[in-house]
RNA sequence: GGAAGCAUAGCUCAGCCGGGAUGAGCGUUCGCCUCACACGCGAGAGGUCAGGGGUUCGAGCCCCCUUGCUUCCACCA
């Protein structure tokens, strides 16, 4: 790290130093210079020395330029380190910094819903339910950002349902992840120096369970954490004895119907792992390897060479040894006279047959594909339209077998190399060609997956699919966003036998008895007393376990009690919606749908909510190789969970991925912090006071409950149609922008005047109002702050999260005050505007005149008086009907029906206000030409809606109106 | 090979039924330590809504084409 000592900085910008020491110079005692940022040690502030991080784009300023281009060039790679957070008590006033801290907050009230039972939903026939089954986290997981988002999102769901009235649960649980799970184990077994297989089965389990009782509950408690408002009590487990009921009923009931089959099938093969794995598991990665040129000699009638050769292409040529034939078109002319030859295996010297299949494409390479019916999907089904016998050539990791020949006991890369150098040796290697090509590897350990044909297990997926094709067809189940319907399609379209048995041994084992004496197979519930065929009594269970999907996909109904006639069944089943990433929507939602509409005879579930995946600040996907993860439990302890909860719900439509910014999380942080102040303000007002029910309401009450109003009525309308970033963005602008910059301004005034009490109380009362329903509003969003501030505000009630969300009420819909105060807003702003652009200082007070030939806009400014002149800067506010007594040289502003002029008592450049009226001139003809063009088409006019004609007269008419007031005052300056 | 998504302010993204882009946050410029908040307040600057065609009285939004990026599925040895 690079020292630099003794330069001066100049502090420039409007960051957090800047704000504070900006146009000082500084002599730095020290600096470190590390990534973007200074650390800066200055030796002159006044309250001594003082430590920050400075972001170079900040606009600092060094006397020695060279030494900061040396610095920034030797800066490249280190980290920031802690010193470098700013505490704030060092150089602030301690009664200033009352700011939000959510440490030890969030934990004590999330103590205090677990202890009040909160969270816990019962039968209650009376109330409708609303229920959500949690993607139920892997045990050997911890916490990620994609947790957070799914989390968040159920959370606000359930806490929205259950304010609204509904007996909302949310089941949550955990997931056994078996092949996950036992990787985790045998990594941990080997450090030990313990392998899997001397351990032994029993050995190995009792490790497994201990695993999940020191692990199962640390993402739980991570949870927690987040504010997920779970019905803990309820915790269930994919591996538990309910689940395994459920499974153990599935599997026999469905080996019954005949969609459970055991079969010899080319399947994945991990050999890593020694498992076999599904094809959703296989994940594709393009890789760089080679095209191998071969050819093989073609036989005579007689088995002696005929001296000609048949040349192929292929990426694996260690298959060869497993090779049964070799394929060409049969309309392939150069080929013709081949048909029905014969050719040498070379290495194994075998004769195999030259076969015509139509799967071979002329087009590609030299026309001929050698066929490997045991270690090639396609060949497979070469190989079984011709007969062709199946050689398997290799052991379960991967190493040739004795069928190999020569090459038994070699490892496969090891045996392509030999195999490959042989062959050129030979002559029969025509050419090597760089070649890429997509290799499938599985997806835990991105081991290259090797196609092998093996007994497994398999269900039968042609006729279990159908509903659940139906149900998103028929729109019985909704997948928002819609366009997930595509995906869905194409999987089930090309939905293939699904293979559920794996090699391991963590996880639901195979309920299939082999007789010891016949081998009869024997599926059923519970180890068989007798072999039906031959009566003996000794039998064997199949030593294999369950794809872990094969129990997620009961999970909506084996938690509530499945295959058991369950009250809870019976009245959360179907649940109501699904949260989940699109990626796994092949793992597990399409096979939950099919699940429930086998065993139930109904929907899992009414809706699937999909959310994107949660990446970095550069787009990347967050993963531990790349180490660009983000702790999501580090940003609550920095942030809190309510900052964290809210950055990942804002700016976000369903199913996008996002990029996840600290800056972002900082501008949450600061909303909290937002509320947290205008709470405290509030509070501050009402200290002392009893506020009773207003008996007269201002103007700007009745304009602010009639926002409120109208706001609870579109949130609620977007949170039911799962537009949650939508509606909580409307919650934030409405809090920060309309309450806070306009509201509380407003009515500060009558707050400091304790003469006119009632008004006082009407201010008061509105805010309490108000504040208590946007909390509420917020509460799914923010559980923390909410709870806080409202059970300090509202005594009387012990929680918000059971508090009653709010209704939009037609009584409270002020259309008149919203106009009204809409004007003065206006007239505001454009006061604001005219004085920054003339020059005038905030602190300038000055008379001002409204003049308007109106009386209902004469009464509207009368109302609003006291607050107008507060936020418009007014030393006294004088309303009339023309502009007599008025100073010629005065600052106008024109808005709809009215002038105000703002005679300073110093000269006011009047070529300068000339100028600005001569800008808003120019904009309000742009205006007019706009609004005439449209009303000047007659096609518009004979086409276009009446309303939409109506509104845009009335904006005709206003500006003409304004122009005018603006011409005559440029009439009169000239 | 098939499919989907994205392209809007300097950056990251919203934009519901087609009806003025008063878009949001961050950044940026100017002025403010205004007695809730400097994690703040006020006022600005900043956009040919990727390009081209079409439908429409009217298109960021609907249709077609082109370009660029991303993802999913399938996979030819």
């Amino acid at each position: 790290m690079n020292i630099i000592t003794s330069c001066l900085v100049r502090v420039r910008g409007r960051g957090l130093i800047g704000n504070l020491l900006r146009g000082r110079i500084l002599t730095c005692i020290q600096t470190e210079v590390v990534q973007r940022s200074f650390a800066l040690c200055c030796s002159d502030y006044s309250e001594g020395l003082f430590i920050c991080a400075w972001h170079m784009h900040m606009g600092v300023q060094m006397k020695h330029a060279s030494k900061l281009t040396d610095a920034r060039r030797a800066s490249k790679g280190t980290m920031v380190p802690e010193s470098v957070t700013i505490r704030k008590e060092n150089f602030m006033s301690k009664e200033l910094a009352k700011t939000y801290d959510p440490h030890g907050l969030e934990d004590r009230i999330y103590q205090k819903w677990l202890d009040k039972k909160y969270f816990h939903a019962e039968v209650d026939r009376s109330r409708k339910p609303f229920t959500i089954v949690i993607p139920p986290p892997n045990i050997t997981g911890q916490l990620h950002m994609g947790h957070a988002l799914d989390n968040t999102m159920q959370d606000i769901l359930i806490r929205f349902k259950r304010m609204q009235g509904y007996n909302a649960l949310w089941q949550p649980g955990t997931d056994h992840a078996s092949i996950a799970t036992e990787v985790k184990i045998i990594e941990k077994l080997k450090e030990e120096g313990i392998d899997k297989h001397d351990l032994g089965r029993e050995k190995f389990l009792e490790r497994a369970w201990d695993w999940k009782k020191e692990y199962g509950g640390r993402i739980i408690s991570q949870l927690k954490k987040l504010g997920s408002s779970c019905d803990w009590d309820r915790e269930r487990f994919t591996m538990d004895e309910g689940c395994n009921k459920a499974v153990t009923e599935v599997f026999c009931k469905m080996h019954e119907k005949g969609y459970i089959y055991k079969g010899a099938r080319m399947i994945n093969w991990c050999p890593v792992c020694n498992t076999s794995i599904s094809d959703a598991e296989v994940e594709y990665e393009e890789q760089a390897g080679h095209l191998w040129h071969i050819k093989y000699p073609v036989l005579n009638e007689d088995g002696s060479a005929s001296g000609e050769y048949l040349t192929f292409a292929t990426t694996r040529p260690e298959t060869m040894l497993g090779d049964t034939a070799v394929a060409i078109h049969p309309e392939d002319e150069r080929y013709a006279h081949l048909k029905g030859k014969k050719l040498m295996l070379p290495l194994m010297n075998r004769e195999i047959p030259v076969v015509e299949d139509t799967y071979v494409d002329r087009e590609f390479g030299t026309g001929v594909v050698k066929i490997t019916p045991g270690h090639d999907p396609n060949d497979f089904e070469v190989g079984r339209r011709h007969n062709l016998p199946i050689i398997n050539i290799m052991n379960d990791d991967a190493v040739i077998n004795e069928n190999g020949g020569a090459y038994a006991g070699m490892e496969r890369y090891a045996a392509r190399k030999s195999i490959v150098e042989e062959l050129d040796r030979m002559g029969l290697l025509v050419k090597v060609e760089d070649y890429s090509h997509n290799v499938g590897t599985h997806d835990r350990c991105k081991t290259t997956i090797e196609p092998l044909v093996k007994q497994q297990w398999f269900v039968r997926m042609d006729e279990l699919i159908k509903p659940a094709v139906e149900a998103v067809k028929s729109g019985d189940i909704k997948l928002i966003p819609e366009r997930m319907d595509k995906t869905y399609y194409n999987w089930t379209d090309n939905i293939k036998d699904w293979c559920i048995s794996r090699q391991l041994w963590w996880g639901h084992r195979i309920p299939a008895y082999y007789c010891d004496e016949c081998g009869e197979i024997v599926v059923a519930k519970a180890m068989p007393e007798r072999c039906p065929k031959c009566g003996c009594s000794h039998f064997t269970q199949d030593p294999d376990t369950l794809d872990t999907w094969f129990s997620s996909a009961l999970w909506p109904f084996s938690t509530l009690g499945w295959p058991d006639k369950t009250e809870d069944l019976d009245y959360f089943y179907p649940t109501d919606v699904l949260v989940t990433g699109y990626d796994i929507i092949f793992f597990w939602v399409i096979r939950m749908i099919f699940s429930g509409y086998e065993h139930l005879k109904e929907k899992p579930f009414q809706t699937v909510l999909f959310h994107g995946l949660v990446r970095d600040a550069q787009g990347r996907k967050m993963s531990k190789s790349l180490g660009n993860g983000i702790d999501p439990l580090e940003v609550i302890e920095q942030y809190g969970a309510d900052a964290l909860r809210m950055t990942l719900i804002t700016g976000n439509a369903p199913g996008n991925d996002m990029r996840f910014y600290y800056e972002r999380v900082e501008a949450n942080r600061n909303f909290a912090n937002k509320i947290w102040n205008a709470s405290r303000f509030i509070m501050m007002n009402m200290e002392g006071k009893e506020v009773t029910s207003p008996s007269a309401l201002e103007p700007a009450d009745r304009w602010i409950i009639s926002k409120l109003n109208s706001l609870v009525r579109e949130v609620t309308d977007n949170m039911e149609s799962f537009e949650l970033g939508i509606a909580v963005q409307k919650i934030y602008d409405f809090i920060w922008d309309e309450f806070c910059d306009w509201y509380i301004e407003m009515v500060k005034p009558r707050l400091y005047n304790s003469d006119d009490a009632v008004s006082q109380n009407a201010a008061l009362w509105t805010l309490k109002t108000v504040l208590i329903d946007a909390l509420k509003l917020l509460h799914p969003y923010m559980p923390f702050i909410t709870e806080e501030i409202f059970c300090t505000l509202q005594s009387e009630e012990e929680s918000i999260m059971i508090s009653t969300w709010p209704v939009y009420d037609e009584g409270r819909n002020y259309a008149k005050d919203e106009k009204d105060i809409e004007i003065l807003k206006e007239a505001v702003r454009g006061i604001r505007t005219a004085r920054t652009e003339m020059n005038v200082a905030p602190s300038r007070k000055a008379h001002v005149f409204v003049v308007s030939e109106r009386q209902e806009i004469r009464d509207t400014f009368a109302e609003g008086r006291l607050f107008f002149a507060s936020l418009a800067y007014a030393s006294d506010v004088t309303i009339q009907e023309d502009k007599r007594g008025i100073a010629d040289d005065a600052v106008s502003v024109v808005i709809a029906n009215a002038t105000i002029y703002i005679p300073f008592a110093e000269l006011v450049d009047l070529k300068q206000e000339i100028e600005r009226l001569e800008k808003e001139a120019k904009r309000l003809e742009g205006e007019l030409a706009r609004v005439n063009g449209m009303l000047n088409n007659e096609k518009f006019m004979s086409k276009a809606p009446a309303s939409k004609i109506a509104e845009e007269k009335e904006k005709l008419a206003k500006y003409v109106q304004m122009k005018e007031q603006v011409t005559e005052r440029l009439a009169q300056l000239r």
